[in-house]
DNA sequence: GGAACCATAACGCTGCGTTACGGTGG
DNA sequence: TCCACCGTAACGCAGCGTTATGGTTC
């Protein structure tokens, strides 16, 4: 028997306009074509053949890897490999979801607390040199003098300023290291150290220089990690960009 | 601090293409524009709002959706209906990746087995008007009288024919109603009886005319309904297709 | 002769990446 | 003068939906 497109798409449960794709993609061909009027005919296999590729497009698989995997020359192997792929990437975006999903919930709650969410995303930031000194404060508010000695000694060059934190108050010490960028011409040494901040994946958040909401931000940040499948290598950075303040946690995978 | 934009995307995390992307949608305009140049400058401020819309992003908002939450006229209402709508995404897309994963794993299951995986697919019927006969009978192959009946009786025209079971032998006893399409105009009484198929959502299947293999795709689809909040409505329908059967499961939701 | 069906061709959607081509800044 | 940087403009991607325009079948 002998469909022509409309009723084809009828009975298959689809558009005409997808089918009239998939015969130009070559994915599924009509069985047969007019040669005065170029009309389309599918038979009663065709409607199975649909279903499969309906099947593993729902399945998540582009129309490239439907046609790969429905061609002729494909093995069993091949259809093996691409069911594992998609299995791979459901399982990705099942967690990746569940992931959007707890945070959504956090962030409902710190609108109902009359808070804002705090927004908090991923970064890839390459190395940088810096000029550095670090120390033993007391209490936080002491590691300005040692931003002031450190910017009395170094030609400030617009480039990055900030912190980086090697212990915090919770450990029982805090422990600092203030830096500003210095270009590459290499400049004389003094009271400060030259090291190179390394590159790093980086979970970031923005903040006022204002304790109570870097208490928010830090925060933020940890509950954002603790969602994903990351852990802290490395100190903190917090760089100075104007009013503003950028909380950097480095991360490593695992 | 002004940057320029290739410095602006090295702090943001994000390419240079997207930024004038993000300016023409009027999304994040740069904080100045050099009018004779048309080079674009952007403060540190904009690092935020730029972590902001990444970070509504990557909860799967579009850019649509950003550029309203974030707009002056947006009102903390809005915001919370967005984030609302993101989570009820989220929540369908976590479900979806759930069923394709265990339903990936049966397939790998039955590919293990040496079997070919099933393809179920979701589909839309309208409904058909039909003549019928509803009859027991002791066994299956005892319908096929029944359909001889009916064909004699009908003439046939090249529509649709197949059975509605409307009890297997599950159930104790086998009742099925063989069909065949009719055209509107009424045609003359006789043995059987005119009807309509009700239009219905279904999940179908293909097999071969082959008791082995009804089996294995009446489960198939049955394990398919099972991952989804389907259930079944109405009697199963078998359509004749050459030398194919399409098995359908009428569903409706809940 | 008109309604329903078929055909091709071309543009639209998202969220950018990717040339191509030319002006600026240091 | 060179090179890195900036600009606009236009096309490409997936998977079709949506006209626009014209032939075919009943």
């Amino acid at each position: 028997v002998q469909y022509r497109i409309g009723e084809f798409s009828k009975l298959g449960g689809i558009s005409i306009k997808t089918l009239r794709f998939y015969d130009q993609l070559g994915l599924l061909r009509p069985a047969a074509v007019d040669v005065r009027t170029q009309y389309r005919f599918y038979d009663s296999g065709q409607l199975r053949e649909l279903a499969t590729i309906r099947a593993l497009k729902d399945l998540g698989a582009s129309l490239d890897d439907i046609k790969l995997a429905l061609g002729k020359t494909a093995s069993r192997q091949e259809r093996r490999k691409l069911l594992d792929r998609l299995r791979h990437r459901a399982e990705c975006s099942r967690t990746a979801a569940q992931r959007t999903l707890l945070w959504i919930d956090g962030a409902l709650g710190e609108l109902s607390a009359g808070e804002r969410a705090v927004p908090v995303v991923l970064k890839q930031r390459s190395s940088v040199r810096v000029a550095s000194i670090r120390a033993q404060v007391i209490c936080y508010a002491d590691m300005r003098q040692v931003e002031q000695d450190l910017r009395r000694a170094v030609p400030l060059a617009g480039g990055l300023q900030g912190v980086l934190w090697h212990r915090c108050a919770a450990s029982g010490s805090i422990e600092g290291e203030p830096f500003v960028e210095i270009s590459d011409r290499a400049p004389r040494r003094g009271t400060y150290t030259l090291t190179e901040l390394p590159s790093a994946t980086m979970a970031i958040a923005y903040c006022e220089p204002d304790d109570l909401d870097a208490e928010r931000v830090y925060g933020a940040i940890d509950r954002w990690i603790g969602l994903r499948d990351y852990r802290l290598a490395g100190p903190k950075r917090e760089i100075y960009l104007g009013q503003l303040l950028e909380i950097q946690f480095p991360l490593k995978p695992a």
